[in-house]
DNA sequence: TGTACATCAGTGAACGCGCGTTCACTGATGTAC
DNA sequence: TGTACATCAGTGAACGCGCGTTCACTGATGTAC
């Protein structure tokens, strides 16, 4: 039952997909192979053809994830230098909203995985440290707009700059989880969790 | 072997103690009831002489990590009222600090246990909220000392003051999983997310 | 107060189950001639 | 270009292992008389 090259390749990247939704949704440990390869679309012995155990998905999916996410952002603000400023604020608010919060599985996996990685090896540390230095960058160039925008000398910014976006960043993530974590047990405190975050974020 | 009824409440809470320590470090489904009870001195088989599944020793160990947590702040603050807030600030700079990142077992069950808990049934859920509404009347209390004593209107602090409370505890818990997460990959980073949290907590 | 008996915390073997991983096998693909 | 053979992605049974949970048993505790 050999299949084409291309199709292996497919294959492989339909696995690191289902992969990625499934870890964010259910936790790193909470998946097992099984699953995971039917929700592929495979029987779970061919998964030894593609990884070399269940640590070296995770570290492919890490990386994966956090590459979909910084370049799918980078794109965008690169489309439209002038306009990513409407565009990053939109992105911060959204990040805080009940969708984002009900839907983990195709959202931020820096927020998803951030306990699980503390527990991984050390390939999946690092491509999850990767990811966030993947987007503090991304913050510091959108938030340097935004402070030059609104007047501030670009010379003496960078400072500040740095420390805001690294600020933020943390902030977005524990908002989210926050708001997630208790999402059933106190909706309005989770809902008000995310609206002061937003509210913080934006201002 | 039966032992008596007041031996057999301490050794029921040394299995709620020790769940607490391994649960923090290794997650929730990273523990198995025999190491658990093994941790805790027992054999496997006692386990449900106390506790009717593994799912219920969870909801039990949050409560009690968090009551235990609430109330240690709460006598602190309470035993000296006017000095009280020179030691929520202090609290908040050790609460991001390399100790408390390198040592979740015997940390904030709120960060340890945050994404775990998204995942667990209403019974835990209830208990995390709760726990985390505890910190958030704390922070409140001392955020209104601190506002009033720095000059604010006392009638108009209310809202503000929720706003900060709510906000801090996301940033905290934020900054100290994420800070986490990348520890050993990228301690640079790592340290820097403790010190851009705990200036922006004290400014 | 002393004796007989029920209670029940702790023990350790066993349950079924799903885990990550390995393996022999299949058969279409890709390659060497 | 056509044929023969090696490659290897996918299948599904099987591996040992640890999981959460159950159970029969032990024997000191707690209770009833």
């Amino acid at each position: 039952m050999k299949v084409t090259k291309e199709q292996a390749a497919q294959n492989r990247q339909a696995i690191i997909d289902a992969a990625a939704r499934m870890f964010r949704e259910q936790g790193i440990d909470g998946v097992g192979l099984n699953d995971l390869m039917k929700a592929a679309g495979f029987t779970h012995g061919g998964f030894y053809n593609h990884f070399a155990s269940k640590e070296a998905l995770v570290a492919e999916v890490c990386d994966s994830a956090f590459s979909q996410a910084v370049a799918g952002l980078n794109k965008v603000y690169d489309a439209d230098p002038d306009g990513s400023l409407k565009v990053f604020q939109k992105n911060l608010e959204e990040y805080l909203s009940a969708d984002h919060r009900d839907n983990p599985a195709c959202g931020c996996p820096a927020a998803a995985l951030v306990v699980d990685t503390a527990r991984q090896g050390d390939a999946v540390q690092c491509a999850y440290a990767k990811g966030i230095e993947g987007f503090v960058t991304i913050f510091e160039k959108q938030l340097t707009r935004e402070m030059i925008e609104d007047g501030a000398d670009p010379e003496t910014v960078t400072a500040a700059v740095r420390e805001r976006a690294i600020s933020t960043l943390s902030s977005m993530i524990g908002s989210l989880v926050l708001s997630r974590a208790i999402a059933h047990a106190a909706p309005a405190l989770s809902d008000e969790i995310l609206s002061v975050g937003r509210k913080r974020l934006t201002e």
